[in-house]
DNA sequence: GATGGTTGGGTTTTT
DNA sequence: CCCAACCATC
């Protein structure tokens, strides 16, 4: 029964079997973590602890997703069932919805993505005549956000002179203004940002002490993990939360704080000592994930910041292959020699595309990375960037439904009343807006009594707005019978959406068509999935998840592919080879973060915890030129590189990549794509900027051992035939059973004495011919 | 007054 | 490169 114990080190099992009280887990990289999380909750569950007792917030849905699985497979999946398990955005907007007539919302209320949230500050803006290159809505919006995360609500900011002169100083004296629209504004629309989802959560635990106290008795045992990347308000909720029965776990590593700019407050983490009584702390240092190279190379690069918690952390396992490091020509050749590489890497070791990542700073680096990889032809998944969710087409649909069940829902109205065209312009939006604002109500309840009002539109335009609130009438009335996906497919099919898209022919609006037949596919499989959870398969649900879904909710099972991400996203996974892209200065670290040391502190525990997400090798590329917003900039290799304990490091760079020299590799594979070659040719005859080593690298690359090639030639190996006997350094002798491919595709099939059948590529696979 | 084409300004990281 | 804002056209 408690056999799961014998599976965890002897650090790992102390934390477990601590039943109550505070307590802390530094937990450095790949020390198992999430096991030990795991087991923590299966054990307090086998020691009488009731599920619906347990509370356990997690960074990704899908993170509780899995945990909950190995779970169910140790305490049985009835019991794991009433476990609550997930964000801290999910599980308090499912709170929120409970509670919500408390604090005066309704309990279908829409949840803002960043984007309405934008919007809506964009029109606040202009309504108040504001100069908008004063009043950057951008730059609005993240201070407005800024005050949520860290408690300070109108009222607040109203007492605080301090805040006050400080938005003052930047010009921005209605800053206050803006900011008590905003929140009246959502108000008005039933709506909450998704920084009301924990503002709000306090507000509730603050002034309704009889809820409260019913979730701090319901919340015997509480676990939190990341916790170095919590805000003010997160910790705020955790600790009125844990505040009764003060069974709280957290688990997290100051090194891999990497969400400050979104209001993380690594003090959390640092002072968790000081908030609770007699708190245990437990050290989780042995890393099982990394080879000692990587190790080590992480290491070097965390020492170099100031603000740590004590924690060496250190491995069993092989040293491994060094961090390898290459440099190259442009983000063209760094995309293809990623990809080059790793098809290399793949068809050597006769591994799964899933074993390799690449990890970059910026979300827009993804670009030349894919065209890489499509003209090789290699399976590859895009984590974040613009999620599915957040696409035009999907936003309309979902708009439409957001409006459906909640019709004060501001921005979904003003997004889609006129699309597709039905001849509802800005200036008669304006006018909406204006009565709306004058008559305290929603906009949609002035379109609802358009013949009452006079807002000064001609008699046209108000059949038009009469036509409209008819349409979305109906559609209430089939969302009140109809499932889902049954009024989805309606709304689709009755605004013409398809055919808005059909009509531009081009390959974009042809995956806008496929990306809205998937959305259908996605409701349906939710609609499917709550009648067998015997769930009540509301629309408002499917919206709610949709809102706070990440990426990795979404995941397909069986995907054999490579995997694409910004470095923050790989927080908490692992990956056999890990890619590190665009080494640069001002790219990572970047530009804007070297301000002050605590930004680049952050950067550097970035760099650390992409360096860790590698289990048996990590290349590091940076580009001496890339194109930034279609101008090509000069780049200089990242100071991090040069912070890695040097002797972990083999530096690479290519003699030839200071020729000019594109398309090293593309007549291997035979696909010159000429526009590129186009692009990337010097114009009027500029050569491209030259750069020269710094002395540290030439010191490095004087190291460089030759490499010490015995296998045949790429000619003889090309030639081969098949019944001829080879040996290959790991798989040992074999004969070729067939050939496939031609030029320097060629493949061949290869039975190995010892290690079966598999298809090698020639051109890379170093074999020895014996006879 | 709505619509569609053009331009110019901004671009870190995410729930 | 992508989106908001502006301008010319119907």
């Amino acid at each position: 029964m408690q056999d799961y114990l014998k599976e965890l080190n002897d650090a790992q099992r102390e934390p477990v079997i601590q039943k109550d009280g505070a307590m802390i887990v530094i937990a450095g990289a790949g020390s198992g973590k999430t096991r030990v999380l795991t087991y923590r909750i299966a054990h307090l569950m086998n020691q009488g602890v009731d599920a619906f007792n347990i509370l356990a917030l997690t960074f990704t849905n899908k993170a509780a997703r899995e945990m909950k699985n190995r779970i169910a497979k140790i305490v049985g999946p009835g019991e794991a069932k009433n476990l609550w398990m997930g964000t801290f955005h999910s599980v308090f907007a499912r709170i929120l919805r409970f509670e919500a007539d408390k604090l005066g919302f309704p309990s279908n209320f829409t949840i803002y993505d960043t984007q309405d949230s934008q919007r809506l500050v964009n029109s606040i803006i202009k309504e108040m005549n504001l100069d908008k290159d004063v009043y950057k809505y951008k730059q609005v919006y993240s201070r407005i956000s800024s005050y949520k995360n860290n408690l300070i609500t109108v009222k607040a900011y109203r007492r605080n002179p301090e805040l006050q002169e400080a938005d003052a100083m930047a010009k921005r004296p209605r800053l206050g203004d803006i900011y008590e629209e905003y929140v009246n504004r959502c108000f008005k629309a039933g709506a909450m940002d998704f920084d009301d989802l924990l503002l709000k959560t306090n507000e509730l635990l603050t002034r309704y002490p009889d809820v409260l106290a019913k979730y701090q008795h319901r919340f015997q045992y509480i676990l939190v993990d990341e916790y170095q990347d919590t805000n003010h308000s997160q910790y705020l909720i955790v600790r009125a939360l844990s505040d009764r029965y003060q069974n709280i776990c957290v688990v997290g590593d100051d090194a891999q704080s990497i969400y400050a700019f979104r209001g993380a407050n690594i003090n959390n983490i640092l002072n968790f000592q000081r908030d609770y009584d007699d708190v245990k702390t437990f050290k989780l240092e042995q890393n099982y994930r990394s080879t000692n190279n990587i190790v080590q190379a992480a290491n070097s690069v965390i020492e170099k910041n100031k603000k740590r918690l004590e924690k060496v952390v250190w491995t069993s396992n092989t040293d491994g292959e060094k961090i390898k490091v290459h440099q190259l020509i442009n983000d063209a050749e760094e995309g293809r020699f990623v990809a080059s590489t790793i098809f290399e890497q793949q068809m050597q070791n006769q591994l799964d595309y899933d074993n390799f990542a690449i990890l970059y700073r910026t979300n827009a680096q993804s670009r030349a990375i894919e065209d890489a990889l499509r003209k090789k032809d290699m399976p590859y998944r895009i984590y974040g960037g613009l999620s599915f969710y957040q696409r035009k087409e999907i936003k309309d649909v979902l708009a439409y439904l957001r409006l459906v069940v909640n019709t004060k829902d501001e921005e979904s109205l003003k997004r889609i009343i006129n699309f597709p065209a039905r001849g509802i312009g800005q200036t008669t939006l304006d006018k909406l807006i204006l009565a709306a604002n004058h008559y305290k109500r929603s906009i949609f309840e002035i379109i609802e009594n358009i013949d009452k009002v006079d807002i000064g539109i001609n008699r046209g335009i108000k059949t038009k707005l009469v036509n409209f609130n008819n349409m979305i009438k109906s559609f209430q009335v089939v969302a009140e019978k109809e499932n889902a996906f049954q009024l989805a497919d309606l709304i689709i099919k009755k605004t013409a959406l398809l055919q808005e898209f059909k009509k531009d022919g081009t390959p974009e609006g042809i995956t806008r068509i496929e990306n809205l037949e998937e959305l259908l596919n996605g409701i349906r499989d939710f609609v499917e999935g709550q009648e067998e959870a015997d769930a009540s398969g509301s629309l408002s649900e499917f919206l709610e998840d949709v809102a706070l879904a990440t990426d990795f909710d979404n995941e397909k099972g069986d995907d054999n592919r490579i995997s694409l991400m910004t470095v923050h996203l790989a927080k908490g996974l692992e990956f056999p080879y890990v890619f590190i892209v665009g080494m640069e200065e001002d790219l990572f670290p970047s530009a804007m973060s070297m301000n002050t040391r605590s930004e680049l502190e952050e950067e550097r525990r970035l760099f650390y915890v992409a360096l860790t997400r590698a289990e048996k090798q990590a290349y590091i590329t940076y580009t001496m030129s890339r194109y930034r917003w279609g101008k090509l900039i000069d780049a200089e290799p990242s100071r991090f590189i040069d912070e890695i304990n040097e002797d972990l490091v083999e530096l690479n760079i290519s003699n030839d990549s200071y020729r000019y020299k594109p398309q090293i590799d593309a007549d291997i594979f035979g696909d010159i794509d000429k526009s590129k070659l186009r692009q990337t040719k010097p114009k009027n005859g500029t050569p491209p900027p030259s750069h020269k080593p710094t002395e540290k690298q030439l010191r490095k690359l004087r190291k460089i051992k030759p490499s010490t090639k015995k296998s045949a030639t790429n000619e003889e190996l090309l030639s081969l035939n098949i019944g001829q006997t080879v040996k290959h350094g790991r798989f040992g002798k074999g004969k070729v059973l067939s050939i496939s491919g031609i030029g320097q595709d060629k493949k061949a099939e290869i039975l190995f004495n010892d290690s079966g059948l598999k298809n090698l590529l020639l051109k890379f696979a170093k074999l020895e011919i014996i006879e």
